[in-house]
RNA sequence: AGUCCUAUAGCUCAGUUGGUUAGAGUACUACACUGAUAAUGUAGGGGUCGGCAGUUCAAAUCUGCCUGGGACUACCA
């Protein structure tokens, strides 16, 4: 008894400290670096890391996304495959400018004047890393395991040099054209988006603008006289009539050159009046849309106008359609020096067809301003039309706009009194009886992602990947990818391929990846470079030809602005060559990682080989265009191959209420505080088991407190209770010489069979990449079938003297319970899982160093598993009549009662009968036949047999059935066929097709719940009542121990005052009381000195109990 | 505007190929039990399965439309 304790027992122990000791301990052990180390030549499973950028503080959201990463990392690690985490920084991009000029006080125009590029390149790389010990701090905290000490980082020579590579590639195969498109173009930021970053979350915003509907007259020609030959009415002037058209831009309206229309929409022309100048007018717009603007009750009613604006009358004078009055020309809407037509490209203030015209909205007839609209540039160029662009790149109105020169389009400049150039242009409309209609107008409108501003699009010139050429190879790539959840593939995924455009890579930046191209000036010859030796190679060209000053080849070499644009090269034919000067998308770093992070193909090639593609990679939702499309487009391109064969795309943590979260509302989760509070462990957990990785996780604190107490609180209990009984006596596992499974006790086979079950089951979920199916399955077998039935009904096999053959099987199949759960739940809660690990074996290998047990088909014995069920069933039915007539567990009854209907289900009864008698303290299961004649019996139809057979006799079929009369069951069972009427037709019910229940014994006091029925005879003879006593009195004294204080193994003496009823009692049950109680001896005195006054079901027993 | 996801008890979630009293945990209430106490058992209240139609003998489950929540896309005037 007085063994070393081999089992640690907490009294204590807190989940924070737990964590703490295993964080220190990793370390010293190196467990991380053992762990794929000690792997070496094993199958790999392959992991990338989606770089987190450390210029901004990790939140709750990281802490799920990693520590989903971290679960399949670690699970495959278990199996035995080497698994390499190589962390990654993305370094690259707006975030950081921005940051960096938010921290200086500098705007994009002072780069150059103010400061130097080299000095802003100096200072972003300094920013890049700004936060980096606080997410080194939570990585270690969370237990999320990532190589961060040789991890990839994007502005690095190495890295750029591959990115280089890949483009040369693209370059080679003609993936790479320059091309001047409309775009999406930030004037605050200075540069043009991708649509990456418009597609970034919270881009795309409502906001409310003003909208016109603008009146553009018609000229009187040729052309328009022809078209309106067919009006007659004697009011009608060709002088006074315009084509209405809507814009939510009013400030692109002096850059129109155009009109479109549809060409088989049909347009009236109407004579009405302006709404705000009264003057009689003649206006034409979709037919469709007429109701918009015009309520039929007003027809014909010219004369009632009351020159307010409202109920504008109207007289219909023709309809035509788009194709017939294409070619109209109208006047120029606001002419001004800067967009008069000798400035125009080309012919312009006609009315063309598009097809893209619809009558959904405005007026059925589009504003085309070439310039700032991509639908409007390709139509113009279609036709012919020339283009207008008002604009500056700085987003404001360019000198000769008139009184509009000089202004901004939008408040790109943060001016405290900014007024609307969009308003002031519709006011001048109105003014000069142009506007018909001007309103405020909600749509969702895209926003630059950093800046703020509303984003514009402008013509620019770009380079571009030609992605659209192969697109339909990566849309069958993306087939052959495991999405989780699978929708996001083939939804959100792959309709975003189905409609891809080719991929925009310049940037007008600073901060990033320099595009590797060099031109002469007339752009006949240009070099695509494709590593820092052919640089080298060009550069000695260069310098032999004159171009290049001798010390730059010997200068230390940075891939980054400006030292790249000093780079002059020479063409073939001997003349200069300058870099492009865009950077490029940072999404293609990140895409390039797979390549980039081992240097490929200049090192490391046989680790890129074995390392391409990724068997698994995770992130948001959010990153379904972003870097999950920029993984696999380059991987299509340049290898002809998916980037990756399973990915998992994890949703949003919102707060307990569904909000998302954000700095502004307040609803942020900080996860240091949450890790303090609850464990990392918990932490995981919580997020894990509460929803579906994909789905969006609403956290809620008192989530984290239920996991706690529940899962890890019971687990630990668990443990507790077998240590402080192992230490007792002495037990010490020894694998080698465990009790063979055949020799166990029942109740120990079905745990373990129960525990094997769930191996298989939590494997293939983890296999699968269904993390939350395994926490919960473990939750389950932890608290329901381990705590719950085997180690509360296992107990007193554990508190006997010495250390039996029972008892040894009892402490070995807990143990082996608690081992095997640990290590299944060791990749979700990687501390706690190896605390317990190392304390039930007494090691100081970790948990995440050994092998995964694999599920024993043998040991899985379902018919075990279906009994057990039974029992509990059974038990929990004999409780709760027991709770119906108040008499407590602690009473012994004789005997409980259960209808048989057949053998097999006896035979599986027996087995467990002496487990289900222990739990409800009652002395015998009597099974009642059918020939009793007190078993009433329920019939019930088997819908889903009967339901195809009958049709839709089914419902009268049903009726019948379950109004069966005992003898029609009988002859049913007898004959295992009856035949019923329905409607006059005769059919035949099979045995099969009915169930037939007892849900009564006549006489008894019963309990039915899924088919089990049980009685309970609750006649209590002298013998159980005495019974009851002694147990009463046990229990008084085992509390009295307990709040004494007293250690589980002290040994007492019983001092009793004696008492008429309890004497009899106590001496005929002494042995059972003082074996129950650790009694040496029970006296008896007829005053027994500070006795305590117990209450024995009614009787008084004073009673001493004396420590030995 | 379109695409996708989602809606089940106060809260968090299950619910197989459609099959007949819609479940669990949690919270609340009451009573038990306790040599595991960070527990446990039994009982109770709590649901128009977002709404409306349809298919079917039978719908939480399938289809359509609508509403709320969310994400994404857009050249959208």
């Amino acid at each position: 008894m007085s063994a070393a304790k081999i089992y640690p027992e907490f009294k204590n122990s807190s989940q924070q400290q737990i964590e703490k000791d295993i964080l220190s301990f990793w370390e010293t052990d190196k467990t991380f670096e053992k762990s794929v180390d000690e792997r070496e030549g094993k199958p790999t499973f392959v992991f990338y890391e989606g770089p987190p950028s450390a210029n901004g503080l990790p939140g709750i959201h990281h802490v799920l996304a990693r520590a989903i990463k971290d679960i399949f990392c670690r699970f495959k690690t278990l199996q035995g495959f080497q698994v390499k985490r190589k962390g990654g920084w993305d370094t690259h991009g707006l975030p950081i400018e921005i940051s960096v000029e938010k921290s200086l006080n500098i705007t994009k125009k002072d780069i150059g004047t103010k400061i130097s590029v080299v000095e802003y390149n100096q200072k972003c790389r300094e920013e890049v890393m700004k936060y980096k010990d606080v997410w080194d701090d939570i990585t270690q905290k969370m237990g999320y395991w990532v190589d961060l000490n040789n991890p990839y980082v994007t502005f690095e020579n190495n890295y750029i040099e591959s990115v280089w590579y890949l483009l040369q590639q693209l370059y080679k195969k003609d993936f790479l054209y320059k091309g001047k498109k409309i775009q999406p173009y930030s004037p605050a930021a200075g540069t043009g988006l991708s649509t990456h970053e418009l597609n970034q979350p919270g881009a795309y915003r409502d906001v409310k603008d003003t909208s016109a509907v603008a009146a553009f007259k018609v000229i009187n020609d040729e052309k328009s006289k022809a078209v309106f030959s067919s009006i007659k009415d004697a009011n009608f002037s060709i002088q006074n009539t315009s084509f209405l058209a809507w814009t939510t831009t009013p400030w692109t309206l002096p850059s129109n050159t155009a009109l479109a229309v549809g060409a088989n929409i049909e347009y009236v022309l109407v004579n009405t009046f302006n709404p705000y100048t009264h003057l009689p007018v003649h206006l034409i717009l979709a037919k469709d849309l007429f109701s918009k603007y015009f309520n039929i009750e007003n027809e014909n009613k010219l004369d009632d106008y009351k020159n307010d604006g409202k109920n504008l009358p109207f007289v219909t004078l023709g309809s035509f359609f788009g194709k017939e009055i294409a070619g109209i020309r109208y006047e120029q809407l606001l002419p001004f020096e800067a967009n008069s037509k000798d400035k125009i490209d080309g012919d312009a203030f006609k009315v063309i067809l598009g097809d893209f015209v619809t009558t959904s909205d405005g007026t059925g007839i589009v504003h085309i301003a070439p310039s700032f609209g991509a639908d409007d540039m390709k139509v113009a160029a279609e036709n012919g039309i020339g283009s207008l662009t008002l604009v500056d790149k700085e987003g404001k109105f360019i000198e000769g706009v008139g009184e509009f020169s000089g202004r901004y389009v939008k408040d790109y400049k943060n001016e405290p009194n900014y007024i609307s150039v969009d308003i002031d242009i519709s006011v001048k409309l109105k003014q000069e009886n142009k506007a018909f209609k001007i309103e405020k107008y909600e749509h969702s409108y895209p926003h630059c992602w950093r800046t703020d501003k509303p984003v514009i699009y402008y013509p620019l010139d770009s380079w571009f990947i030609k992605v659209t050429a192969v697109k339909e190879r990566m849309m069958e790539l993306n087939k052959t990818i495991n999405w989780k959840p699978e929708s996001t593939g083939t939804g959100r995924f792959g309709q975003w391929l189905e409609n891809l455009v080719d991929w925009n890579l310049s940037r007008s930046r600073f901060w990033g990846t320099p595009l590797n191209i060099w031109r002469t000036e007339d752009g006949n010859e240009e070099i695509c470079i494709g590593s820092i030796e052919e640089l080298n190679a060009e550069m000695q060209k260069s310098i032999d030809a004159g171009f290049l000053a001798k010390e730059k080849l010997s200068e230390k070499l940075d891939l980054h602005k400006p030292f790249v644009d000093d780079l002059i090269l020479v063409s073939a034919s001997g003349k200069p060559m300058t870099r492009e000067s865009d950077l490029i998308d940072v999404w293609f770093d990140s895409g390039a990682m797979p390549y980039a992070q081992w240097h490929y193909p200049f090192d490391n090639t046989d680790t890129f080989k074995k390392s391409f593609p990724a068997d698994f990679i995770a992130e948001g939702v959010d990153q379904t265009r972003g870097w999950f499309y920029t993984l696999h487009a380059i991987a299509v391109m340049l290898f002809d191959s998916v980037a990756y064969k399973n990915v998992v795309s994890n949703g949003l943590v919102l707060d307990k209420n569904g909000n998302k979260m954000s700095k502004s509302k307040g609803n942020t989760v900080d996860p240091f505080a949450t890790i303090n509070k609850y464990g990392a462990d918990v932490t995981r957990w919580y997020m894990i088991s509460n929803s579906q990785p994909w789905d969006n996780l609403k956290f809620d604190e008192e989530g984290l407190a239920e996991t706690s107490r529940k899962l890890f609180g019971t687990l630990y209990n668990s443990y507790n209770f077998f240590a402080i009984y192992a230490n007792i006596d002495g037990f010490v596992i020894d694998a080698k010489n465990t009790t063979p499974l055949t020799e166990r006790a029942e109740i120990d086979r079905w745990v373990i069979s129960k525990l094997h079950s769930l191996v298989k089951e939590v494997t293939a979920s983890y296999e699968d990449y269904e993390p939350t199916k395994a926490a919960r399955a473990i939750e389950e077998f932890v608290v329901e079938h381990l705590s719950n039935w085997y180690v509360r009904l296992c107990r007193r096999r554990f508190w006997g003297n010495e250390l039996s053959q029972d008892k040894k099987a009892a402490f070995e199949t807990l143990h082996e319970c608690l081992v095997i759960v640990v290590q299944l739940m060791s990749p979700i809660a990687p501390f706690f899982s190896d605390w317990l690990y190392q304390s039930l074996l007494s090691t100081k290998n970790s948990i995440h160093l050994s092998t995964l047990v694999i599920a024993d088909e043998k040991l899985i014995d379902l018919q075990l598993e279906q009994r057990m069920s039974w029992a509990q069933e059974i038990s929990s039915l004999v409780l709760s009549l027991r709770k119906k007539t108040k008499i407590k567990v602690r009473q012994p009854l004789q005997k409980i009662l259960i209808p048989a209907i057949d053998n097999s289900f006896i035979a599986q009864i027996d087995k467990v009968k002496e487990l289900i008698l222990a739990e409800v303290n009652v002395k015998e299961i009597e099974y009642i036949g059918d020939t009793s004649g007190i078993i009433s019996k329920k019939i019930k139809p088997n819908f889903k047999l009967l339901g195809k057979k009958l049709g839709g006799k089914m419902k009268l079929a049903a009726d019948i059935i379950q109004q069966f009369s005992v003898e029609q069951i009988q002859q049913l069972e007898q004959n295992g066929t009856i035949d019923i009427q329905i409607e006059n037709e005769t059919y035949s019910i099979l045995l099969d097709e009915v169930e037939i229940l007892s849900d009564d014994i006549q006489g008894w006091l019963v309990a039915t719940n899924n088919g089990m029925t049980v009685a309970l005879d609750i006649t209590i003879t002298e013998t159980l009542k005495n019974e009851g006593f002694a147990r009463e009195i046990v229990n008084k004294i085992q509390t009295e121990r307990k709040e004494a204080n007293f250690e589980v193994t002290d040994k007492i003496i019983l001092h009793v005052q004696n008492q008429l009823v309890l004497n009899a009692i106590l001496n005929s049950y002494k042995e059972y009381i003082c074996n129950e109680t650790l009694a040496n001896d029970i006296l008896f005195a007829d005053n027994v000195s500070n006795a305590k006054e117990f209450d024995i079901n009614g009787e008084i027993l004073n009673l001493l109990i004396q420590k030995v």
